[in-house]
DNA sequence: TATGAATGAGGGTTCATTCAT
DNA sequence: GATGAATGAACCCTCATTCAT
């Protein structure tokens, strides 16, 4: 059938991702039919295969590339923070930013890596575990500097995560709270949570009001 | 295959939820096939029609259950306790406890939402916010009682929710720490990040309210 | 409990083994379609997946059920034959009536060995190979016996199977020839190829034209 | 078609077919996709079609000039052959020879004609009924000059051709006899088999075992 | 000539569900 | 209650083939 102008080549790839993408975090892994996903994209569901080699494949390419950015987009944010306070700040700041930017993204390497066949899964697993423990890394650091009071790095790392993360479930853009502010909250929470009562945490300069 | 004299059909039902709880859980509600569930439970496909109307029935009894269960609990468990911060601690140690010990049924309620029906996507939805209200509650009473200091309540209930939450994706019965022990890290770490950091509560200076 | 007519159970796999045996003669095992199958059974392609567990293993069984029949009236047609001669030509004609009987089986039998997966496929050669191994066998007999006079057993023993195994690509029931005329001819081919120039057959007194 | 000089046209069409011999000599002509046929030849599969119309026309061309090539050069292999038993030895050399070199093109003109369309089917079986008259025309030579004794010419022809035709089932290049000895022993067996108890064949004179 | 992307049909297979026995 | 056979829809994927580039 017509079809419409341009190089469909790297087009009908990128339409395929973003569409994988939306009906994935959608209706999640099993859910989505590749018909429903042709259908979005405007190509009969055999085509598909002229870009993917497998349903599977797709999303382990698509979860894989966030890990991966997730990983590289973390150590630009870490990069020249010094102090655990503030690189634990860092990582909040991070993660909650990127969290709301590409919440399809986390949420599916989340919710469908049970989806993943072993060898994706273990990939993607240890990719992940590299994240996690840069944020443990910070919490040991922390507390060696005694500028933390945590029980159990381990604990609290998941803790930490699974708080963050969570937001993904509810955040919706342009809902009541400006970005600026839901991770102003977010450090709040954080670092009030791992600092001892004695110390106080240092104000981060935002004030999260929209001003555009 | 085993079958005990007697009236065996509580038994078998009793097997169904059982199983289809496990299987669920392992691999998704979309992926379960009945076919699955009814070789777990050892009778045939069509057997399985004798005590369920619907796996999408199935599917949510289960979560709706939990749910019940789950609210009914946490009446007990904030019974008689007085005062924001022993109620926090109560919600915290009762949230916890009880994903514990049923990481199953609260894992498939949060993560096979999106595979309800409408109608009972309403439900359940709507019994997760009367649980939501109650830690949103204490939070509230604890910012005019003057003993937590939160920015935003909306914004700190969702992450404490998804903080304790998050831990039956990693806890497993017989891991190194004791329930107690997980219990007690949890608590330290809600009630630090919403207690101020002084005996006076600090102005924060943030509202973070869009303003336009 | 009797079967009534539209109750289908051994009924139906009988007519999925008739079926499939027909269409495979017919158009190839890679070539027949289970909705084909199905059509001719009278049932959706799915049920077919009631009786057979893959489309493989039809061909499997099909086969291997063949074989062993095929074995076993062996075993039958040559007990108390005593004498190469006697037996070869028992061979012959058992193997000629079999071929003519059930043409379509060992047609597949031989041209879809291909088409089956290395499990099946090792088990069907082994007994095809048993079968060979008993011509093979009176053919050495007869040598040592004096009777026969063969350069090579193996070779004859292929050429006899390829000459018996022929006629089920050209044979057809009501033709020209009666059955009994054809055995006779191919009983006479074979011992004339393989007995010694000085010896002579036995007469067979049939002349196999149909009189009628 | 058409083939021009000094294009490597040619030498593409060329490996089309080599490779096609192959794939469908191993697969079957259902079995093997113009997808698998392009990777060996090392194109995509769209560029086949500058050189094939059709997958179908493809198998009827390599047919077509298999049975070209092995009416031609029976022509070859008979002329100046006097007299039936001669002759008879010829066409079994021939054969045998032929069948030895070019095995795979036999093997799919005999086992691949289902799958021609009825157009192509009716011209190759016209050729191949052609060939086996030429045998079927020796026979009855042999019979009218009385060196042969056949009772039923047909069934004869059919079982000489299939006896000869079987062994590209089984010959492998290098095995334990020399092509000589696999001719001799075929044209021992062929004209004991149609030659009078009384006449005895000629001596081929050839041993026929490997020695080196 | 070769390519890559598209088509439309069809492949084997699985599914939730029904129902007579 | 349990069963086995049936349904009809849908699944992922492969196919031969076309055609603009």
């Amino acid at each position: 059938m017509a079809r419409t102008i341009g190089s469909h080549g790297p087009t009908t790839m990128e339409a395929i991702r973003k569409a994988g993408l939306r009906l994935i975090f959608q209706h999640g892994y099993e859910a989505m039919s590749l018909r429903q996903l042709a259908a979005e994209v405007g190509i009969q569901p055999g085509s598909l295969y002229n870009h993917i080699s497998t349903k599977q494949e797709l999303l382990a390419d698509l979860i894989q590339d966030h890990i991966n950015d997730l990983l590289r987009e973390l150590e630009t944010a870490l990069r020249d923070k010094e102090g655990a306070v503030e690189r634990l700040r860092a990582f909040v700041a991070f993660h909650v930013s990127y969290h709301m930017t590409r919440k399809r993204e986390v949420f599916i390497a989340n919710s469908e890596l049970r989806s993943l066949d072993p060898r994706n899964y273990e990939a993607v697993v240890a990719l992940r575990g590299a994240y996690e423990q840069r944020l443990a890394e910070i919490l040991t650091d922390g507390v060696a500097e005694g500028v933390f009071d945590v029980d159990d790095v381990q604990v609290a790392t998941f803790a930490i995560i699974a708080l963050l993360t969570g937001l993904c479930s509810w955040y919706r853009p342009g809902g009541r709270l400006t970005k600026d502010a839901i991770i102003a909250a977010h450090e709040k929470l954080v670092l009030s949570g791992v600092m001892p009562r004695s110390a106080k945490p240092s104000p981060s300069g935002r004030d999260g009001i929209k001003t555009e």
